[in-house]
DNA sequence: CCAGATCCATGCCGCCAGGTTATAGCCGCA
DNA sequence: TGCGGCTATAACCTGGCGGCATGGATCTGG
């Protein structure tokens, strides 16, 4: 008798949610097949899971157990999962290193370098992510280190180290009313929409809104992004403007596209990631170090 | 990420096998589906797991770890389910009683009363099992106890209480040579074509077979058949002969078969059955009472 | 009493993943 | 040089999952 992992993340998603239409969009699945789902689990158990009822599934006391321990299951699996990937790459001397859009800016290649030197016969691997990954992949164990900005959800759960911050600009289509102004004050855009991260980045894509410095002013979404690429087009095509690090005028540069420095705005906070799993693990240390001395404490990266 | 409880038996099968070839016929599968599934295991992981050769398939480092740690878990996920269905059944107060053919012959009516006096407010639900499941479901965690024939593979890890034990009779087709005779010499059968259970049963199907009876004559199989109905119908159809409990001829009596004393072979064990998980289980503790009170040391039921 | 909202269940359809068989490639061995 | 172990690849079939649209039941408010 066999079980896919992704009947029981249903499952426990129908627990806590408490019903089949709550559970069903937390999972980005359709109600329907939902529902299919967890009659199938039943069926494979031969146990009723829930009572329904037209005010939601309440478990049933055998739904209750597997709902309490079900999470600690899947977590014990990932976390064999997560250590075998591990083992191998220690193996490979392979370091993976995720970062999103520009990572560490122009400290990047010389952390790299500096990594190399202290750990010769490594090799390390970057991956860039999506910003519905704020973590770069660090939380799903895809890499073991990451370039991440602050904050992002999930950071708490992590060993986080700060590097540097740089100030943000603003990013505009090039025929924009402002884009010819030497400087822009942050209120004046307040209005106009922005291109922003999925809605699952969470804090991280709150911060790049600046929606607490808006003076509790709504934010206008003009268009939703997960890739820098998709990121630069939707602002050239104007469907809106965005926040950017600094140095994104000199990672990000291209035609249609205007950065002006913004004034009102708090700046963008660099910092390295590693997994609380990793406090073990001297090469991860030693990538960690190299941040530190590289791009650490003098704020030279602006 | 999600993952098939599947891939991990099959992934388990290969690294205790060490080829492709025969953990695919362990698992009953063709080596061609083993080969996508484990490539996709290591895909889905971003790990390799084994290096391949000609001479077969040897686990990396990461492969050993997950091998080592795999069943163990697969063994948590497999105990949680089973609890689950328990705590169902013990809520509905529905004790599950797998058995296999005629059970506890005319015991058993008897025992289900004794058991219903014992323990009012709860249903007894009662199972059939395949011959290809001999502990009936026992082991599978799909009943709470079962009434068994000894010695079937697997019997080692279950609390097994003997109840009584019968004559071996033999079935033959209503034309058989042997047909008329009042009692037949088991070696005088030796070469006959046998009605056999299927290889799973293991101990079970040698065992009726009479494999270790034979004085080291080899079993000539006639037909494998899985369930009461075919069996006889594999008998009456001339396929074979087969040995069978003496109350076979009572629970079993069809035409165009019939049922002889046999000589020169052991009788059959009746036992019941109950997994050591349930030793603190006081309903199942009554069950087994119950049939020791009815069926127990007396030879009655002959 | 009816309209609307909010649940879960059902029917239909497209698609992919997993299975099968047949075959190729690679090597060691008689 | 052909045979017998392996694993890998190709072509095909099917069952199950997921999506959409809709049904049916039950509260809620005007």
């Amino acid at each position: 008798m066999d079980l896919d992992t992704r009947l029981l993340r249903y499952f426990v998603a129908v627990a806590e949610e408490g019903t089949l239409t709550r559970a069903a969009e937390r999972l980005y699945v359709s109600q329907p097949a939902l529902t299919k789902q967890i009659r199938q689990l039943e069926r494979l158990l031969g146990v009723r899971l829930f009572t329904r009822s037209r005010t939601g599934m309440t478990p049933t006391e055998a739904g209750r157990l597997l709902a309490a321990r079900t999470p600690g299951l899947l977590a014990d699996l990932d976390g064999l999962l997560r250590e075998a990937r591990s083992v191998e790459r220690r193996g490979a001397r392979v370091l993976r290193v995720g970062f999103l859009a520009s990572a560490a800016n122009e400290a990047t290649p010389h952390i790299i370098a500096e990594f190399g030197r202290r750990r010769p016969g490594w090799r390390v691997e970057m991956r860039q992510a999506p910003w519905s990954n704020p973590s770069a992949g660090l939380a799903d164990g895809d890499v073991d280190v990451a370039l991440v900005r602050l904050p992002f959800p999930g950071q708490e759960a992590l060993r986080i180290t700060p590097l540097f911050s740089e100030p943000r600009w603003i990013a505009l289509p090039a025929g924009h009313r402002l884009a010819d102004r030497a400087e822009i004050a942050f209120r004046e855009v307040w209005d106009e929409p922005f291109v922003a991260a999925v809605p699952e980045a969470g804090a991280w894509r709150d911060e790049w809104l600046a929606a607490a410095e808006r003076d509790g002013r709504p934010v206008r979404v003009g268009a939703v992004t997960d890739l820098p690429d998709d990121w630069l087009n939707a602002i050239a095509n104007g469907f809106g403007i965005a926040l950017a690090p600094a140095s994104a005028a000199r990672f990000y540069a291209r035609p249609g596209i205007v950065y002006r420095p913004v004034s009102g705005v708090s700046g963008s906070e660099v910092a390295v990631a590693r997994s609380p799993a990793d406090d073990g693990n001297a090469v991860v240390r030693d990538f960690v170090r190299c941040c530190v001395r590289v791009a650490g404490p003098r704020q030279d990266a602006g």
